[in-house]
DNA sequence: CGTAGGTTTGACCGCCTTCAAACTTGGTGG
DNA sequence: CCACCAAGTTTGAAGGCGGTCAAACCTACG
């Protein structure tokens, strides 16, 4: 891989505090390739052959069973995927396609293996990325097990405002078909979703979605840090215990 | 604690490969107890004070939002739970509930931390068990989002009797309510649920439920090891059932 | 026994899916 | 530039899965 794109690794939580020896040793035998977009990285079922860490584009984690199949996921730049896979030694769960373009750097499994086992400063940033990944989960399980259809859109559109700083004015960043098997329900019952939830302080007009009454909005979604993302204005008191 | 009990900690795959004196360490400052059924050890949403261990008995795992809650999975004896906000030092997702008597070591999340960053083997383990955990929470996913809730059943009846060396005969290990919540139903249509499966391949008589065509009850459920969970399972040193 | 909590059953309703068709949208080539 | 096509989206109608409500039926336990 070329030079110039090792920085943006080394950026990654997961590279950040590793000692400057196992990384210079791990990026050696990692390599860098763009792929073209709907193009399936990865499949369900195969062993984890390579820590993929994606730079540029998106990937979309997509999970199957008998026919049917689903989005669970989507990564952005700059974060890895399918390192549980690769710490575990086991078949991956999901599969990964690239959505549009994406440029990805692939470590093989056995080195990130052999890395964690040598430096644990990475073995540490490791296990916070796992802790992260399994929090998100929970939170997307959460999201589909207690809020029904009409809830998710509302605190979907909410939730992609507030990744940009409260922004009332946002862009659907995927086909609508795919937001739909994310959140759970059929193209169609998206489209009709959208159409109810613009009596609700939302206005689309294609891609384009705009907020225009917030409160109003919110009181659909009620939304929860502990459902919609990670707390930033947590207003949280002290820990206490529950029983003595 | 008492020093009888310190082995059965030792042996689980988190402080099996730790150093003795950290296992010491953190076993001087750990703590047993033991809790009466239905009672709340964790509320969502407080911050990580204690990992918790699971010595004897079951943990339930819910989530609430917006006045619903629903119940998210069981941690069975020997292992950990809520790892994932100790780590990350961010409040907890799930509330935890004692389903019967049971006991639990408690380890200060804080000693936790200092360990895992001075034992590099105690991070690996904790590592490994994040990512089971990770992978645990996706097969569930994947289970609601790709079955239906007959499907739903009758792979968990399968599960079941799998985990018991494909055992024809089972016991419903919970209460069929929380099952139904953890299956992502209600208790009416659990009832249902159960009472049509006993067209494909099973009967249910209460609580006992009898696999009588194995096949039939697999065309139904269409196990994956992807979905219902590996075929080499974990080794639990205590009996599983705990009905009293 | 009698009560309380859990389970089952029935009736009804609504969310969501399915199927089908019309309608956009974007890209391509005449 | 426009015609055309393919893919995606929207709309409509119909139906099923699952939820809600209420009552009856266990079952455990005091």
């Amino acid at each position: 891989m070329r030079d110039d794109e090792k920085p943006n690794l080394r950026r990654l939580p997961l590279f950040r505090e590793m000692s400057t020896p196992t990384f210079d040793n791990l990026m050696q035998i990692a390599y860098s390739q763009t792929f073209p977009p709907q193009l399936e990285l990865i499949r369900q079922g195969e062993y984890a052959d390579f820590l993929h860490v994606i730079i540029d584009g998106s990937v979309e984690l997509r999970a199957a069973w008998n026919g049917h199949d689903t989005v669970m996921g989507v990564v952005h730049p700059v974060s890895t995927f399918i390192l549980a896979a690769c710490v575990c030694d086991e078949p991956y769960l999901m599969s990964a396609r690239t959505r549009e373009r994406s440029q990805i750097v692939m470590i093989p499994a056995a080195d990130v293996r052999v890395a964690l086992r040598r430096d644990s400063d990475y073995a540490m940033a490791a296990m916070r990325e796992l802790a992260e990944g399994y929090r998100t989960f929970v939170r997307y399980t959460k999201n589909l097990k207690l809020r029904d259809s009409l809830e998710r859109l509302a605190a979907y559109i909410l939730y992609q405002s507030h990744k940009l700083d409260d922004a009332p004015c946002i862009v659907l960043p995927v086909e609508k078909r795919h937001l739909a098997s994310y959140l759970g329900m059929t193209p169609e019952n998206l489209s009709r979703s959208i159409k109810a939830v613009q009596d609700h302080g939302v206005t689309v007009r294609g891609v384009q979605v705009t907020i225009t009454d917030r409160a109003r909005l919110a009181a659909i979604a009620v939304p929860d840090p502990l459902i919609d993302g990670p707390v930033t204005t947590a207003v949280s008191p002290l820990p206490q215990r529950s029983v003595s």
